[in-house]
DNA sequence: TTAATAAATTTAACAATGTTAATTATATTT
DNA sequence: AAATATAATTAACATTGTTAAATTTATTAA
């Protein structure tokens, strides 16, 4: 009985590698069943043998996108200081790799998650995620008394925010209109929200 | 040669007008062709003799949509002194539209404009509305030296980004959890901003 | 006024996508 | 090795956007 469960996750992850693949590489627009399946060497009706249906499949990539981000983005992190400058760092490195893999941040911010199992879980991962790569260091901010607790609860959701605001717009309507203006605005409103 | 114009106008707004009513009620997943070309009276291919497709359609909405929030707002406005407080209010009340019509706000930040004819004025037209709104009441504060000309500009942009991250999280991800609670956020945030 | 023509509308059809059911192929068990 | 269970595939259907062919309606010319 064991066997049967190996062999069906590694099948399993045969679906979600290419899904991860399609979603990195063309985008959520071109992710559908047949190309999935293709891509994982399977017809497209095996999917549903695996997956209750496209959606399921699509939302485990946000947990395993979200792990690969969160590793990225710790390794880079562990260099620097923790403290308020490691907060901008993080939340630069945070925004380039959405930039990065555009299809990444339609699905954590885009993709409507109705009829999603388990909904409220994921939703809740994407919400607080850089919450969770920036704690250490606003923990370190508050003991160095740099920011008040309130302070700090109001700063962490403007961030949240306004960079969600800032990827948004970057990447659904070209504004501002080149990546160098797009940076520029980055370090504005960072600097807005953590050098009060 | 009038006459045509007039009443090829006249079904334009036909189909304009039931994509405007499907938008409003059930939202931007219930447009679709025949739908649209149910409500206005119409065969689906009909449809195609007036709209290049049915996005130039769907983007015809959102000048439309625009229009409407716009005088819906600055009456509103009207009845309060230009400054800083009326800003706030504005905030609010833009706020208010798009919560009211969950539709109106996919299609003005959600929806991709890839292959929209004249794409990028609609997208301007968008990232800018606040600031129009807006307008004469940071002209105001600026006069009364409540804030400085950099000052005015940073805090137009977090105000836009921001505002437009958090309608992102409570309509797509139900963050903040209830609506009370989202609108405390925005009190808090819109302090943030302006109450330096 | 009526036959010819132009314009507008509709029905039929196709392509892409998600999904399910029926069929076929493969593996397991007795 | 035959019977059964499991897995995978093909066929089929529904929905949606779009185009082409057919039909209806309006306009124009005799």
């Amino acid at each position: 009985m064991e066997r049967k469960q190996i062999q069906e996750q590694r099948i399993r992850n045969y679906f979600i590698e290419a899904t991860r693949e399609i979603l990195k590489g063309e985008g959520l627009k071109s992710v559908n069943v047949r190309a999935i399946a293709e891509r994982a060497g399977y017809s497209y009706a095996t999917l549903y043998n695996y997956f209750k249906d496209i959606k399921e499949l699509i939302f485990i990539c946000v947990q395993d996108f979200q792990k690969e981000a969160e590793i990225l983005i710790n390794e880079k992190a562990l260099s620097k200081p923790a403290g308020k400058e490691r907060i901008r760092e993080i939340a630069k490195d945070y925004i380039q790799y959405f930039t990065q893999y555009p299809g990444i941040f339609d699905l954590f911010f885009l993709e409507k998650m109705v009829g999603i199992s388990g909904k409220h879980p994921t939703a809740e991962l994407i919400y607080t995620f850089l919450d969770r790569l920036t704690e250490n260091d606003w923990n370190t901010c508050r003991e160095l008394n740099l920011y008040s607790e309130d302070q700090i609860l109001t700063m962490k959701k403007q961030m949240n925010y306004s960079i969600t605001g800032l990827l948004l717009m970057y990447m659904n309507r070209m504004h501002p209109q080149s990546y160098d203006l797009f940076i520029r605005d980055v370090d504005n409103q960072l600097s807005f929200v953590l050098d009060k």
